[in-house]
DNA sequence: GCAAGGTC
């Protein structure tokens, strides 16, 4: 009987590769399908087999929705949460999946050779689909290295697959189908087309030759990549090069929390206030050198403090030393080299996207030079070879004579890191010149040759001498360097430590102090992000894989969400702002990192078999389409954004106040709904749908730093009162919605679009424009306070809070104001009277009078009622909420009316 | 035309 057939399959053609030359010890036959297959004889499970050893390219399958659902204009996103999904071939032209089915004909055992994460053991389970194995024929090689130990040993400890895990990436790949197709999909169709600013992105440039010839080059080489990212709708070159392209909607899970990083950084950039600080630089010439000290306290933000400590100073005069301390640090070698820190390093040394490094490094791979450079691991496997890899390096006419030297005097064990089980550090394997890879792949396989050699080399080693001074009661340092071993940073030279070189003193010493400056410096706002940085915090927030974290970047930056600027900083797009800035006054989750790490923690219950996968599925789904409802009935909110920004109407807007977070000018758009906008924070703040608006002097609320406006009716008897723009819309004190009872909200739900907290509502208890300090007493009309009217003189007068009544208090008075007294008998505010001089009803001829205008017979004398029945004096009723109490969690005057209607002088 | 994850 002929020995059994073993089918072998790994995730990647090198795998194969590798493990076949393993076990067949380099005797092989390898014959080319869609995958190479290697076949040679060996033993399984003590028996004589024949092995056949072959790989896939990565999934086999990827999700979808089936047809039906492929149709845009005939499906409702909303269906697709419900849908069901079915799995295509990832890449039908390569075969895979008949491939499988063909070697595994005749064959008795699969034992699969997928990577070692959930990624791999979901790619068993589409192997095991696509050869129609029977799964107690099916074994499982769990490896972390391609080496012959480790492979010898993974085959003598043969598992099974990990359902589970499988199961957990099965839940990962349709959550993430089905809320990013829902999503960008119903986006895209909403604002596509809606607005024209936003829809012809054009780039345009002067028709020279050179013009021409280079957006010739452009489209050559882009047009695949645009074809599939966006839509191209025209390119002419005649005699204005104009590329338009549609501009595209898309969520994800990963990208948008990605571009959520970039406008994080971009608003506080935008939302800095650069505050002054202080700081004292004494000076001393010592030994021939002229050191500036450095200030324990660091920076003031105070001046007097500051300038109280220099007088302090500057009266002592003499520093006394009184520390002198020498220690040796050590600056440690790197760990070995994973993907993420090629990446970063790529971006901020060699100018290379993440993008780009991968490309340059895959194809250093191929060729052979590099080992696999997808790797989370800096920690290299017991078995390295180490010399073997130095040596390869040995003859470089860079750094050939350190590396002899470090094979000849002993190279250093590198420091342990993080073994992840993927694969290893990236190194060099073997060696090349710039002239064989181009300028390119040399300045990466440079670093990364540089990298390796510095994980075996020396630590760097240095004395730090720190000499700290007294004066005047201040403590005062310097501090100096010397190298005293190079280690690695002698083939790293950017890392490298300079020598400072400082005189010796001695304890006890003093010095006189050669120059006392205080020095006045402004804090800055940090720069935008660089991708370095920006690769950083997806790694820390578990966005995106190391293979996925350059997907996601060019994704961003292909659909103009971010541009890259000098020094690789990403630089969000007036879209990209939008987008996230639409996010955020909607449903914030969707474009913070925690719902990446949401999805993850609840697929590892799958993966730890905690939990079904159908249930997970169901529960998370089920929460996604919750936001996706709660996203569609509020997309106004986002749509205000897109409008404010992207449609003629911000052109026509003049400016109108201040932001109380940027601090720039506010356009005030008056076609309805009224608003203002912020530019640059891109916010929106509805106004009363009536009215002129003004600026309210300069006035700015204490709240929040906007600046006041004051909003008067049409005609001479119209009422008029200030707001603040944003309390005006998201009222600050709780509960204040079920006050605001005369007007209605907007069609988003919130208090907005017409309808908000004006000051003459607002409970401030100290703010000198707040229902508190204006308000005067209740109205006789309706459950409201009248308040005064600041502008109103002359024509002094109060204006009910809620209603259209009037009260006209004494005309021509020269001023009138409230005060922080209450009338006794009424618990209304007492008002003061400054009469014109002239005209003054005062006996004496004198101007100032104070009283009750419902009380102090004099006032109530000059009062006139419009819009009214009546107003008179009501006893001990009426008024500010008795006795100021608290009443619903809200204190403020005649607020009591609304838990006792009978407060009101209506009732009467 | 959509997502994110493999790999080339």
């Amino acid at each position: 009987m002929a020995p059994p057939k073993v089918l072998m399959v790994a995730e990647k053609p090198s795998i194969a590769v590798s493990i076949a030359s393993v076990l067949s010890r380099g005797k092989m036959f390898t014959r080319r399908v869609s995958t190479e297959v290697h076949e040679f004889d060996g033993v399984f499970f003590g028996s004589p087999a024949q092995f056949k050893v072959t790989s896939v390219i990565g999934h086999v399958f990827s999700v979808d929705f089936p047809p039906k659902y492929q149709d845009w204009a005939a499906t409702d996103p909303l269906d697709l949460f419900e849908a069901q999904i079915v799995k295509n071939e990832s890449n039908p032209k390569a075969h895979i999946c008949r491939h499988l089915n063909q070697e595994a004909r005749g064959c008795r055992y699969l034992v699969l050779w997928l990577d070692c994460d959930r990624e791999g053991e979901n790619i068993c389970f589409e192997v095991i689909q696509s050869t129609g194995f029977n799964i107690k024929d099916t074994y499982r090689a769990r490896f972390s290295a391609v080496t012959e130990k480790d492979v010898m040993k993974a085959l003598d400890n043969l598992s099974t697959p990990n359902r589970d895990e499988a199961l957990a990436v099965d839940a990962r790949q349709e959550i993430d189908l089905k809320v990013g197709v829902a999503f960008t999909r119903y986006q895209t169709s909403y604002f596509q087309g809606k607005y024209g600013n936003l829809d012809s992105r054009v780039i345009s440039c002067v028709p020279t030759l050179f013009c021409i010839l280079l957006l010739l080059v452009i489209y050559l080489v882009l047009l695949r990549a645009l074809l599939k990212a966006s839509k191209v709708e025209a390119l002419t070159i005649m005699d204005c090069d104009i590329l338009l392209v549609a501009a595209y909607f898309s969520y994800g899970p990963c990208q948008t929390p990605t571009l959520g990083f970039c406008v994080q950084r971009y608003l506080q950039i935008n939302t800095f206030k650069p505050e002054k600080f202080w700081s004292l630089h004494p000076y001393i010439i010592f030994q021939g050198y002229e050191i500036q000290l450095e200030w324990q306290r660091g920076r003031l933000f105070d001046k007097t403090v500051a300038m109280m400590f220099q007088k302090l100073v500057a009266e002592d005069g003499f520093l006394e030393v009184t520390e002198i301390s020498e220690k040796q640090e050590t600056k440690g070698r790197p760990v070995g080299l994973n993907t993420v820190n090629l990446l970063k390093v790529a971006s901020s040394a060699l100018g290379f996207g993440p993008h780009m490094a991968m490309q340059i490094a895959e194809r250093l791979y191929t060729q052979g030079y590099i080992s696999y450079p997808r790797t989370e691991s800096t920690a290299y496997p017991p078995s390295f070879d180490f010399r073997g890899t130095l040596s390869a390096q040995a003859n470089s006419p860079t750094w050939g004579s350190y590396v002899q030297g470090l094979l000849a005097n002993g190279y250093h064990k590198p420091r342990s890191g993080t073994d992840v089980g993927d694969h290893p550090p990236i190194t060099p394997m073997k060696s090349v010149t710039e002239d064989t890879l181009g300028s390119d792949a040399w300045k990466l396989y440079q670093y990364i040759c540089q990298h390796f050699i510095g994980t075996v080399s020396p630590d760097c080693k240095y004395l730090r001498r720190k000499v700290e001074f007294s004066i005047g009661g201040e403590s005062f340092h310097c501090t100096g360097h010397q190298v005293i071993a190079k280690g690695f940073t002698a083939i790293m030279p950017w890392l490298a430590i300079n020598d400072k070189n400082i005189p010796s003193f001695t304890k006890g010493q003093k010095i006189e102090v050669s120059k006392l400056e205080l020095y006045e410096g402004t804090t800055s706002p940090p720069d935008y992000l660089t991708e370095s940085e920006l690769i950083s915090l997806m790694e820390k927030h578990g966005i995106g894989t190391d293979a996925s974290i350059p997907v996601h970047i060019n994704n961003i930056c292909e659909r103009n969400y971010v541009q890259v600027q000098a020094s690789r900083r990403l630089v969000p797009t007036t879209l990209g702002i939008t987008l996230v800035r639409g996010y955020q006054s909607i449903d914030p989750d969707l474009c913070l990192p925690d719902i990446r790490s949401f999805i993850e923690q609840q697929i590892t219950l799958i993966a730890k078999g905690q939990a079904d996968h159908h249930c997970v599925v169901q529960h998370v789904i089920q929460q996604f389409k919750q936001k996706f409802s709660y996203f569609v009935k509020k997309i106004e909110d986002m749509d205000a954004l897109f409008e404010a920004q992207f449609s003629a109407l911000t052109d026509s807007g003049r400016a109108m106040s201040k932001c109380g977070k940027c601090l720039r000018y506010m356009k005030y758009i008056s076609a309805q709904p009224t608003r203002l906008y912020c530019g640059t924070c891109e916010e929106v703040y509805y106004l009363p749908p009536m009215g002129t608006i003004k600026l309210y002097k300069e006035l700015s609320c204490p709240l929040d730093n906007f600046e006041l406006l004051v909003c008067s009716m049409p005609g001479p008897e119209g009422k008029a009162f200030p707001l603040c723009p944003y309390c005006y819309s998201n009222p600050p004190f709780e509960g204040i919605e079920s006050l605001i009872n005369t007007v209605k909200n907007g069609p988003s739900g919130k208090i907005g679009k017409g309808a908000g907290m004006p000051c003459t509502l607002c409970p401030h208890p100290t703010c000198p424009n707040s229902l508190v300090s204006q308000g005067v007493c209740a109205c006789p009309e309706c459950s409201g306070t009248l308040v005064l009217d600041p502008l109103s003189a002359p024509k002094w007068r109060l204006c009910c809070n809620k209603c259209n009544c009037l009260v006209f208090l004494a005309q021509g008075a020269h001023r009138i104001s409230t005060t922080k007294e209450r009338c006794p008998e009424c618990d209304s505010s007492v008002v003061e009277v400054d009469f014109n001089k002239k005209t003054t009803p005062l006996e004496d001829g004198s101007t100032l009078h104070r009283g009750c205008i419902l009380c102090d017979e004099l006032l109530h004398s000059l009062v006139e009622m419009k819009h009214g029945r009546g107003f008179r004096r009501m006893g001990s009723r009426g008024g500010r909420g008795r006795g100021g109490g608290r009443r619903g969690g809200y204190r403020g005057r005649g607020r009591g009316k609304m838990v006792d209607p009978k407060m009101s002088f209506r009732d009467f």
